[in-house]
DNA sequence: CAAACAATCAACTAAAAGGTTGAATATATT
DNA sequence: AATATATTCAACCTTTTAGTTGATTGTTTG
């Protein structure tokens, strides 16, 4: 069956919340690897890191122009993971219908 | 500002191949913990931790019956999850949009 | 060319995650 | 009462994660 690994490494990056913060960051268009960290209390490095793990969901794209490099939003992986969770909930919200409406008529049977 | 740190904890346990296959084990209702581990090739015991995992995620419900403890699956966390996505997914497509109108725009501007 | 700047690399630390085995607890069964 | 079963607890190990500081690389600018 081989799950996609993919879809581990895009919900691993968005479980943290300064990712999600940099990802919103990007909303606005490309910045840069400084820009994106400034408003963060971590170091340049960490923030590096963090789109480093980015990067590596395909969650963000680098675009290097010569010392800067500028990143931005790829919209793949989420919309991949929105996939995975909408069915997932609609597969569960049918099946607690269901069970629900069994005992709903058993419910009635019974009266 | 504070960010929901139930979301940290929901994509946190979803980030996981194990226990989104226990999750979706309890899609056919209730099952005790044992049940649950048979087909991993795990321990029991690592199989009983991610259980604890999808608990404090409130993924996951139990029920005690004496000796017996049967797990269900809890809707709320993922409906929040699939509700954050859909809404930051919407939210860059209709940026991503724009930017895509604007360059055409510009583009004809330019013809 | 020298200094400043943008970013990563390298080495280290602390904490968390994911797994193991063995003991403990509580309930059922004979 | 003794044994078996269901589950967790406790201790331990290894790997990963998230952060730090300091050095390095490449590019711009005075």
């Amino acid at each position: 069956m081989s799950v996609p690994r993919t879809l581990d490494r895009t919900l691993q990056a968005l479980a943290d919340p300064t990712r999600r913060a940099i990802l919103q960051r990007l909303s606005s268009g490309e910045a840069r690897v400084t820009e994106v960290a400034e408003p963060f209390r971590m170091s340049l490095n960490a923030v590096s890191k963090h789109i480093m793990v980015l990067e590596r969901a395909k969650l963000v794209k680098r675009r290097k122009e010569g010392r800067d490099h500028y990143l931005s939003y790829l919209p793949g992986p989420m919309d991949e993971a929105a996939e995975w969770i909408e069915h997932t909930r609609n597969f569960w919200s049918s099946r607690l219908d269901a069970l629900e409406r069994l005992l709903r008529d058993e419910d009635a049977k019974r009266t």
